[in-house]
DNA sequence: TCCTAAATTTGTAATCATTACAATTTTATA
DNA sequence: TATAAAATTGTAATGATTACAAATTTAGGA
């Protein structure tokens, strides 16, 4: 993945902090927070701005390279994968998993009441791991 | 509906404020945020505080008499409807309307890679008043 | 290369929803 | 009625996000 020429291919100048913010994107797919980001980042580039994660996030989501979602309605979350997606949120671990919505997309679009531009979907409770460790 | 009733049954003492934040929710379907809730009802009982409706609400959710969601991440919004259904909010009108999902929630659990205990969908688009007033 | 304007980054302060918490008021019970 | 428990209230704190203006960097022309 060329960084650079995927932020210019979609009318994005490549600074250094947005190279490296979309390639933290692209590299931790666990959904991160803007502080996760901020924290992750301000190490190797000291004077980074938190205000730097904030505005280069929402040029991201603007351009159409980033997604967002908030999963309990505290803090928002980013997302290199545009692909229509669901998150599942376990309880028990926290964890946020992806999970495939092929089969529902299709449901959704048969709704002809309403133009659907946008599909967010998350599920909540217990993922395999924890059932099975609970016993 | 009785709402005295319907407190009591779920284990909540019917105190007044109590039974007017329900009443107001279950008749007001239209997802009100805690700030229209504040509003609305401060007229007619003017010693209500904002953190009351705070309180309130959550002991509400933590008895499964209403349910929250957030739309865009910003604002918590609050329903007295407890049947798993969808939201759909308008990007032109900003309005936001329910959906029904009982051929989803199928879908939904055929999943077998986790225990799915809550289902939060929201959709987001142009609603049919709104395309048609467009022309 | 140097100069200037525009774009980008940064830090601080403001905003806004929500929560913490302690004081006051109300309710229930002996 | 007296007392303890529960409920309500107001104020202050928190935490994410945004506004905004200053500082820095970048780009293009002289």
């Amino acid at each position: 993945m060329d960084f650079v020429s995927h932020l210019t291919s979609n009318n994005i100048k490549p600074s250094l902090q947005r190279i490296k913010i979309f390639e933290y994107l692209y590299e931790n797919t666990n959904h991160p927070t803007v502080d996760t980001i901020y924290k992750d980042l301000v190490g190797a580039m000291p004077t980074l701005s938190k205000t730097t994660v904030y505005n280069t996030l929402k040029l991201f989501i603007d351009n159409g390279i980033t997604s967002t979602f908030t999963i309990d309605g505290n803090e928002a979350r980013y997302d290199a994968i545009m692909e229509e997606h669901a998150h599942f949120k376990c309880n028990s671990c926290n964890n946020v998993y992806d999970v495939e919505i092929e089969a529902l997309k299709l449901k959704f679009s048969k709704l002809n009441d309403f133009q659907i531009d946008n599909t967010n979907i998350y599920l909540k409770g217990v993922c395999n791991k924890c059932l099975t460790n609970k016993n």
